[in-house]
DNA sequence: CGGGTGCTTGACTAGCATCAAATGTAGTGG
DNA sequence: CCACTACATTTGATGCTAGTCAAGCACCCG
């Protein structure tokens, strides 16, 4: 809603400063190993990030030391806008990936709509509430594999990256029943796994996978 | 994050112009009775509503006509600012309620800074998924209870005004099992419950109630 | 070869949903 | 005043789903 006076109202911030006509150098972004920490909870924040390749997960610990997985972000989603000016949360890669940060201390200026950021994050979270409160193991993986696909247009085989472990700590689920659920979902015939590690999944019949998330 | 940037970067959006210095006239307040609709899904979003008495609710179907509540808005809280401009979500009224509009084409200029709102409110949407994703049902209603204690900070005992059903909707929890849990709080000392529906909590052990929900 | 890691499968259990019924309160009409 | 209905809440009995514990498999690497 207001959507036209979010856009005029675009928030400016300044990004790095190497000079470039546009404010945003090739060489600024930040090249990321599997597993590499971001940032962490604590911290002072200082930037928000741009995914360009590959995908980061977002995640909060639990007194209990728990992990829960709030976001995985992928290709041109943004990360790291907070209310306050300290991390609640941790961002670590997931693969080899590759960040573009933007900081609010230098020359050059970017202009960057923070507002619809931080809308389209709460819409994502919004989202998935409905996704984990409502819907039985099954679906869920189900909508998490929607999920990917929807981030992979073009193919319908494509690899998905994070563990089993992952999907658990995302979904709110077990490591086991993860894994259950996947064999059904292959004895279903809706989808194939392979790779060493069954990340590369096919989709067999979107039709019947979407059906399941509803 | 970027605090002291958001705050500057304000976005003014047009308010109603009753000519009053402030351009918020006092009459401009909305009155609703118990259960009355403020918006429905698919309307065009005209404007976001700050609680000024009462409390809201605000909550999606779906396709299987199930109700999921998003959140409950309560004196103070702003609500109805979405990514489009039509609702993807229904605006109801709990109790007699009192809400104040800001519509987006009309005179008088009024200041809101909704990046801090929308950002608020992805902070309290984070907050309840960790909630519902790790927690058991006492937990989460427990949790739920220390939420409506956080808005009456001077009382110890206050009205929670909505139905054992509403908080079903809102925990992810059938009414059964919001009633049982309610009656373990009861057994263990934490709480009592009055009134005719016993929607009156008086918390007895709110450190035991914290501790809970931890 | 042995050990480590990640995924899968099986057996069992705990916790919540489901179905059903009882209680309490308010309102209506005879 | 009482009988009756309507509604919200509570309680009980039962079943199913996902968690827990345990084991096995596939792959990789030293």
């Amino acid at each position: 809603m207001l959507q036209n006076q979010t856009i005029v109202n675009q928030t400016t911030i300044r990004g790095p400063g190497y000079g470039s006509p546009a404010g945003m150098a090739k060489d600024q972004s930040i090249q990321l190993k599997a597993d590499e920490t971001i940032y962490s909870e604590g911290e002072h924040a200082l930037a928000i990030y741009q995914v360009e390749a590959g995908a980061v997960r977002i995640y909060r610990l639990t007194a209990s030391g728990q992990r829960y997985i709030l976001s995985f972000c992928g290709k041109g989603e943004w990360f790291g806008l907070e209310t306050g000016n300290v991390r609640t949360d941790f961002a670590e890669a997931i693969c080899d990936t590759s960040i573009r940060p933007f900081r609010a201390n230098r020359d050059a200026i970017v202009p960057i709509d923070l507002l619809n950021i931080a809308l389209t994050n709460l819409a994502k979270a919004q989202h998935k509430q409905l996704v984990i409160t409502e819907q039985s193991a099954l679906k869920r993986v189900a909508a998490f594999v929607n999920e990917m696909a929807d981030r992979h247009p073009d193919d319908c085989e494509f690899d998905i990256m994070m563990s089993r472990s992952d999907i658990a700590d995302y979904l709110g689920l077990t490591v086991e029943t993860v894994a259950r659920c996947f064999t059904k979902l292959r004895r279903k015939r809706i989808l194939c796994l392979d790779g060493k590690l069954q990340r590369l999944v096919r989709i067999l019949d979107r039709d019947a996978l979407i059906a399941m998330t509803i």
